[in-house]
DNA sequence: AGGTTAACGGCACTGAGTGCCAGTCAACAA
DNA sequence: TTGTTGACTGGCACTCAGTGCCGTTAACCT
């Protein structure tokens, strides 16, 4: 691989830059999984997409951008998804969309998506890159919880663990999906899991106060129960 | 600050090691905050300090360490509370152990806690780096949830949920006891927070079912009511 | 006093990331 | 056909983080 991208594409645009994109993450997958992370050069990198190596730093801003997904285009994504949402949707359907809107970036290339994954968890610097990374998610799933739960009861903390426990649950889904190598039928076990997640969701408000409830209710049955058959 | 630690001190041990230490974090947590965290160098640090700017390196992996809070000390910590934990110790317990232990690390020196606060939550690579540190405290919570739940229905699943959203309410109160400049008089109120937390979490697992048999509480409650009235 | 140990600090090196600039190609205008 | 403009390229030089090496120095031991 990476022999082609001949040397006469002076001066491109869009497609081409594009091309470009591809041959140096490529490359660095290509190079990563050979010769290790550390032990791979921007300058490697660049010569064996056929490119110099102040153009990588064109393309990416740190070594590290040629391997991690692709976070950016994520979180715009899922924040229009949230700028956009109505305020009566309710809080699981969102949820599910935005984790789905997610999930799109990894089903585009899925062999690419298991390459990274592969990489990120080898590579110490790579996967606290890529906690950052889920932690920028968690944080924006938690900013627009806050805000549709603002002036409930202990809103700043529901939304904490929502938000935590909704991101968390994703990833695991998503992570099963890319260790088991990103098989197209898993996609829906996937998104089903999301969905499971989600329709958990909506009980959590009434967490404590079902409970007590119950617990109420429950004495009242066991105590009918027993005084039928005293 | 920083005028001490004159130069006559080779070949010390010991105390003298964290002396040079601490004489490094201040130096660094001073300069981070005067000129900014990118435009100060380690040489500068190390200057400050009155030590060699490889010396610096012998006590800091990285420059970023010099103001990252020890998370390998917390994490070495929490593993040793989980590794000695009975079987029969509720999770809610021991989680709360487990956060407490963490929050130790941070009432040791409030007002340095406070300085790396501000400077992670203003500087991308402190908080990137901040972001994967919790990340590292997540796995740990999760991993030791996923053995006490294994066995369980969705044992991964709810390991992964009620690891995260522990954690994210841990820190969220943390956060906001360090915002509030760590007052002393405030540490009760973060443990109350996390009992809070702990306290909430024996609910969890019966989440779906208490929601399923309510429903079905309520709506023969509901149709009896109904009926008495018709 | 002489030997051992451990920390120090200087030096030189690699590699990531950046500013600058001149060269090159595509497109468009005269 | 011949400028002219604009975008992309890649080389050069630089800063700075991080590391290996090594001579030096202080403290400690015998």
């Amino acid at each position: 691989m990476t022999e082609a991208t001949s040397r006469v594409r002076r001066g491109r645009s869009a497609e081409g830059r594009a091309e470009v994109r591809r041959s140096l993450v490529a490359a660095a997958v290509e190079l990563f999984r050979t010769r290790g992370y550390d032990d791979t050069t921007v300058d490697e990198i660049a010569a064996a997409a056929g490119v110099g190596r102040r153009t990588f730093f064109r393309y990416f801003p740190t070594k590290e951008d040629a391997i991690s997904a692709d976070h950016e285009t994520g979180l715009a994504r899922v924040a229009e998804v949230f700028a956009n949402a109505h305020a009566d949707e309710p809080t699981a359907s969102l949820v599910l969309r935005a984790g789905e809107t997610v999930l799109d970036l990894y089903t585009d290339d899925p062999a690419l998506s298991v390459a990274r994954f592969a990489l990120t968890h080898e590579v110490p610097a790579l996967r606290d890159r890529e906690s950052a990374g889920v932690d920028h998610y968690r944080r924006l799933f938690i900013r627009h919880l806050r805000e549709r739960l603002a002036g409930e009861p202990d809103g700043e903390l529901r939304a904490a663990v929502i938000g935590a426990a909704v991101v968390a649950a994703h990833n695991l889904a998503l992570r099963a999906w890319l260790a088991a190598g990103a098989p197209a039928d898993g996609i829906d076990a996937c998104r089903a899991r999301f969905r499971r997640v989600a329709d958990l969701l909506p009980v959590e408000p009434e967490l404590t106060a079902v409970a007590q409830r119950l617990e109420a209710v429950a004495g009242r049955l066991e105590r009918r129960v027993a005084g039928g058959r005293a």
